[in-house]
Parts: structure tokens; sequence; C-alpha cells
DNA sequence: TTTGAGCGG
């Protein structure tokens, strides 16, 4: 059974993105399962970058060739395919 | 500013 995740990574973020900024501007790209945009509990500051599901992978490889240097908040975008998080278990 | 999280039996 093959897996079929579409992540992206978004990096650069300015620090007022928010999730619902980050689902609204994906979803010009394509159909967006969800968002997540983790912050650093310990220092309660968002760590500058996010994640986005897409449903599809034409969506995911359309929104990284839109948003992939996209200037917002005076601040390029980074996205990229993201990476399975880190395994807890050896 | 760059790779997330949380759960029951």
């Amino acid at each position: 059974m093959a897996e079929e995740t579409n992540r992206l990574f978004v990096g650069n973020m300015p620090f007022r993105m928010t999730q619902e900024e980050l689902f609204d501007l994906f979803a010009q790209a394509g159909g967006v399962a969800s968002v997540h945009v983790p912050t650093d509990r310990e220092t309660g500051r968002p760590r500058g970058f996010g994640f986005v599901e897409m449903d599809d992978p034409t969506g995911k490889d359309q929104a990284i060739q839109m948003f992939n240097g996209y200037s917002v908040g005076g601040r390029s975008l980074v996205v990229n395919e993201a990476r399975p998080r880190e395994q807890r278990s050896f």
C-alpha cells in the first residue's frame, strides 16, 4: 500500500503569516489538504516555516513553482518538498 | 528565520 502524501515545506515565511494565510495562498495552486505551522513551544516564537499538504501531486508541483521565491511580507517564500518528520524510534 | 505532532489499549 503506497501512501500518497504531498507535503510541501515552506521556509523563510514572514512571522506574520499564519496557517490560514498559507491555506488561502496555496489553495490558489490546487487542492490543499491541510496546513501545518509549528511554533517553538520553548520560546513561543514561530520557527518561520510551515508545511502544506496538497490533495494532488499536481497541485504540489504547481505550488512549488508558484510560491517558490514568492515575495510576501517583504520576504521570499521558499517552497520545497517536505521530508518525513523525525522518527522517534531507531 | 527552514523539516511539524500526538494517541489508546
